[in-house]
DNA sequence: GCTTAGCACTCTCTTTGTGAGAGTGCTAAA
DNA sequence: TTTAGCACTCTCACAAAGAGAGTGCTAAGC
């Protein structure tokens, strides 16, 4: 069931054909382009065969051939060789990375701004895992009476911050003693420990310590609490817009709901995060056939051998793979570094 | 140049068509609905006069009518009778609004959510304009050596965060000083007299007071100098995808492309909050012809008489004004009596 | 003088048909 | 095994024709 050599060269043909313009490949243009020197019909024979395997598709019995999801997969995996990224633009994506503040969030949204600029597609980044990063400081201040400002900065500069209400009587020196407390209990921890650890100590503390600790820990239980979902950052989705073929509005609108279910890309990603680098992957694989126009380039970014999240591009399944990976790849990379100087800090 | 009475008639049996079926309306439809007892021929005598006004528009010689922008702008200000509002509705959308949370920003999040589910269309929500909302208090809190978070709360739970770089010999305590030194200075002002305040102090402390406070200042100035834009919270943007009519996708994509230019709206919602209360506008008074088919709903939300900023609803101009109009309406007051109780606090 | 029935006319939309074009699969010969 | 040749298939673009919807105008009616 294994490709010859000869096969190989017809389907990388196909493929980059295909990627180039976007448009069934016939068996003249193949024989054109082919260094075999082979005439159109005997690359008839072997698109046959090509097809009969599963790696072309014929939209009607005498269009060209399109290229199906697992010729795609196979270009990416063993065919393709990607091309260098020009030093110009190196020197460019990391000065832009640079530039991008200090607070992660938007170091992220720059990250995704970035690739989607650099791709002309969708890009997206990621926050870390919750189970990643580590409580540095927690910190209280009294916004007014009765109400509470909980700040929480984490490793490489991540903040989550949540308004609190609380009793009336808690003063000041009160919010002083719960974070000095909630600091020396959770300092370096991450939030899935954090949170574990709340309900644990909640049940001893009432009866163990005093009251005050049990009201540190239930502020603390409020804001780590709930809702704090990953933030997902997605740019450039209008340049879905630029890939509708064939007035495919359909497929086009299946992508963008499915990126509006934030959810399900957290999902996707966390899946994606237990390989190592760089990955392509397909929507049939991902999500389903609805999504079968649309491939994913991903990659997460590490901190000390962590994977935090991962950032990556979105777009046609015909997009220029060659490209894109060493792009995001290096983009990833960039982002890497640059948080691993902010870790160390 | 008026209109009689029976030509209004006529205009607001189109134009309610038109909302109703988004398809030209004929002559025979409008002497159906009437309650005038003529005939389709008469009709078409007074369509042709309404045509000739300026209020009807040919798509070609023997298509129906469609109203043009002045017919809905006629429409809207004269002939509309707005429905009510079902008591039901008016309580789900005040439990949905007080579920909202404590933070401004999840607030306005929220109520444009509300709005795109109630019109199943886009959801806007502007944030206050930074000339309208006043300090309430700022920390600043150290989260490792040479790194410091200000945290700016202003009336009615918005709050700025803000990580700034300092010099490593920054101690805590200096912090707590400079903090003190600015909530004196700065309590109760806007952030635009904030803003103008520092530059005029800037000059002066140098020289008339120690370093401490030219370092306070500068930290300040950071704080509160670039990049705070006001957010523009978009929900159900998708939505437009519903109203595509005549495949008419380059209208959409005028639209989305609108949207995305955040400082578009806000230049737009600036110069609507001079209106008293509820305002429909159409693309073309607004933006210009490429944004023809669609209108806008807005309504100042306001703090004991300050207009803070804008909510409201963009969808097709052929949008279902009787119920939008009161829907609109009614959670900008909603969102203002939340607010009211909010900055009392 | 307003209203209306009647009718020719206009324009779009849909259907149908036709031809060109692209590409295939098969066969037979090299 | 390769290739030239050829019949065949299917789409696409275009034209022609008919149906349908609605108009504008005219002339007669109230």
């Amino acid at each position: 069931m294994s490709l010859t050599a000869r096969e190989i060269e017809v389907l990388r043909i196909i493929v980059q054909a295909y990627i180039d313009h976007a448009a069934p490949v016939g068996s003249r243009y193949v024989a054109k382009q082919s260094t075999l020197k082979l005439s159109a019909a005997s690359m008839r024979n072997i698109m046959a065969d090509l097809t009969e395997k599963g790696y072309l598709h014929q939209p009607y019995t005498s269009a060209g051939r399109v290229p199906t999801d697992k010729a795609f997969r196979f270009y990416v995996d063993t065919v393709l060789s990607p091309a260098l990224l020009p030093e110009s633009t190196q020197k460019d994506m990391k000065e832009s990375l640079v530039q991008a503040g200090l607070e992660f969030s938007d170091i992220l949204e720059h990250t995704s701004k970035l690739i989607s600029a650099q791709s002309s597609q969708v890009g997206v980044a990621v926050a870390p895992k919750r189970s990643m990063i580590r409580l540095q400081r927690i910190d209280l201040i009294q916004v007014r009476t009765g109400l509470v400002m909980a700040i929480a900065v984490f490793d490489g500069g991540v903040v989550h911050n949540k308004l609190l209400p609380v009793e009336a009587k808690v003063t000041p020196d009160d919010l002083v003693k719960y974070s000095n407390y909630l600091n020396e209990k959770f300092q370096g921890r991450t939030i899935d420990e954090i949170k574990k650890n709340i309900l644990q100590e909640m049940e001893q503390a009432e009866t163990r310590f005093n009251a005050l600790y049990g009201r540190a820990l239930s502020l603390a239980h409020e804001a780590f609490g709930s809702n704090n979902d990953r933030e997902v950052y997605l740019e450039g989705t209008l340049n879905v817009l630029d890939h509708i073929e064939g007035k495919d509005i359909s497929s086009m609108r299946e992508l963008l709901e499915f990126l509006e279910h934030r959810s399900a890309i957290l999902e996707l990603v966390d899946k994606l995060a237990h390989n190592e680098g760089l990955i392509v992957t397909f929507g049939t694989e991902f999500y389903g056939p609805e999504l079968g126009q649309w491939g994913l380039i991903s990659s997460p970014y590490q901190v000390q051998g962590q994977k935090l999240g991962v950032v990556g591009t979105i777009g046609p399944i015909h997009m220029d793979y060659s490209r894109l990976m060493p792009m995001v790849d290096t983009i990833a990379r960039m982002l890497s570094d640059l948080l691993e100087s902010r870790f160390a800090e």
